[in-house]
DNA sequence: TAATAGTTGCAAATAAGAAGCATTAGCAGT
DNA sequence: ACTGCTAATGCTTCTTATTTGCAACTATTA
């Protein structure tokens, strides 16, 4: 933890921005926390560590990553926003509407499109969301 | 436009949904306006037709619409949902965020993965959507 | 045409996220 | 290490999108 919490640390520095620690703090728990953050999950996991903590720092920060381009802003089908850390290589999801579960995938559609689409040529792509949603074969057994 | 507005009828019928003037007109329009409408845009048309429709049916009818799969729930980078009627083909989005222009274009991608993608199988999927950022080659140039 | 649910309009409630402001704390320069 | 400048924080308050409760209304079905 003291690596990447190096890690964490040198990402912000490098970006110009201040290194506090809410911000080492938030960075280090989106990183480690696999799967997808909301904004008020990260608050209640970084107040374990610094209990005054406040949620307009956790959306200030995540504002901050995502113009950065640290962190990811996720649209599942619920009205907030989750957040990953920015991937390496491009990766989707996969929603079940029936149990919640979300499966990542990867395939290179960004390529594919700048190949393939006549409208997309031009265009400088710097981010792409895929979101499938549909039943898993398990819940699709139990709506019958 | 009696056509059209007979075609909206026969949907929500054949839906089992009760045919109000207040739906027959919003499901108008979202077929007519061509491009995404937000939930207030589409308010603020169907008012000039009927003066008195609320807000809250509105938002309503497009959960309702939404959940019978007759028009689709769009995610873009603003902090509200657009709405369109559902494609007869898998058509995805492409945003680009210096003007905000929306190009369309189509990716047989349900297919695709289904195919290629390992997790995907069993999976029945019934929505996909793709949006991808980025700028187009004007607003390339002007950024510079 | 009367009974009966589903729908509407309005008003009030939620909930996610942003903003204002006084205080605090990184970081550059000494 | 010490100081000053300024960005960042923590509160609290505000916005804005969307939902909900409820009484009045109306499309359906018998």
């Amino acid at each position: 933890m003291k690596l990447s919490q190096e890690k964490g640390r040198r990402a912000l520095n490098s970006a110009g921005l201040r290194v506090t620690n809410q911000r080492a703090l938030l960075l280090e728990i989106i990183r480690q926390g696999e799967g997808h953050l909301d904004a008020f999950e990260l608050y209640r996991r970084a107040r374990e560590k610094q209990p005054r903590l406040s949620l307009s720092t956790v959306y200030r920060a995540l504002r901050k990553f995502k113009n950065l381009g640290l962190v990811e802003e996720v649209h599942f089908d619920e009205d907030h926003h989750h957040y990953e850390v920015k991937p390496s290589s491009e990766h989707h999801h996969l929603v079940c509407l029936g149990c919640g579960r979300v499966i990542e995938f990867h395939y290179p559609l960004a390529r594919q499109v700048k190949r393939n689409v006549p409208g997309a040529r031009g265009f400088d792509i710097i981010g792409t969301e895929v979101r499938m949603t549909g039943y898993c074969s398990r819940c699709r057994q139990e709506r019958k």
